[in-house]
DNA sequence: CAATAGATCATCT
DNA sequence: GATGATCTATTGC
């Protein structure tokens, strides 16, 4: 019979091989356009307080053209993160309770981002579980962008904060699996709505419904 | 199974 | 004052 405090100390053990077996993705794999970037994190892992998680899905938003995009509004107190330098958290609330997770693409001074919509639990799943209670099954436990959030401790607190060092970093696993993207539309936008720039692994059971 | 209502607040008009 | 890169519970077939 394995107790909780026995399932946390297992959690840390897999993240210290996952942490040996990786690199950390440095600030200029986000230095390129977000299309880019959005397909190439396909499959990598993001590493936050004692959980992990592979991403199987993720959506890019680009600069002042894209209506759907928060940068499309222009360099205000919100998105200024978004022209900054890249490899920096965008981390919003979204409709009053949710928090979504992107990653700040293009060269400093161009707006583009990636947002994390879905990703396979690897490790600190009984973390996440006492973070997400609601969540039933394994696959519910991170495939939304507000899900996935909670469930890794994710806040507006790593807003604007360097995701190539320090507690939110995203690994290139060494045993990186092979895997089949598929392209779709955006999902809960009213503009820019048929902008094919949704990216997700084909037949993974925790990408998003 | 699908459709829908309600929760709740930072941001911008 | 309206809107929104969402989630959950509930209702109805």
């Amino acid at each position: 019979m394995r107790t909780g405090a026995n399932l946390e100390w297992a959690d840390s053990i897999e993240i210290s091989g996952l942490l040996a077996a990786s690199s950390i993705l440095p600030e200029n794999f986000y230095a390129r356009p977000a299309i880019d970037v959005a397909h190439d994190l396909l499959g990598k892992v993001i590493v936050h307080r004692r959980t992990a998680g592979r991403i199987v899905e993720v959506e890019a938003y680009l600069g002042l053209d894209d209506l759907a995009a928060h940068a499309s509004a222009g360099i205000t107190d919100r998105t200024r993160v978004l022209f900054g330098p890249p490899g920096r958290a965008y981390v919003y609330l979204i409709y009053g309770m949710h928090e979504c997770l992107n990653f700040v693409a293009e060269p400093d001074g161009s707006a583009g981002c990636v947002l994390i919509r879905a990703l396979e639990p690897l490790c600190g799943v009984t973390t996440m579980r006492t973070r997400r209670p609601p969540a039933r099954r394994r696959r519910d436990l991170c495939s939304g962008p507000g899900k996935l959030t909670a469930a890794m401790g994710i806040t507006r607190a790593l807003n604007g904060a360097r995701i190539t060092a320090g507690n939110l970093v995203v690994r290139a696993p060494a045993d990186e699996l092979r895997f089949e993207m598929c392209t779709s539309p955006r999902i809960g936008i009213t503009r820019c709505a048929d902008w094919p720039l949704r990216f997700y692994i084909k037949d993974n059971q925790y990408v998003s419904r």
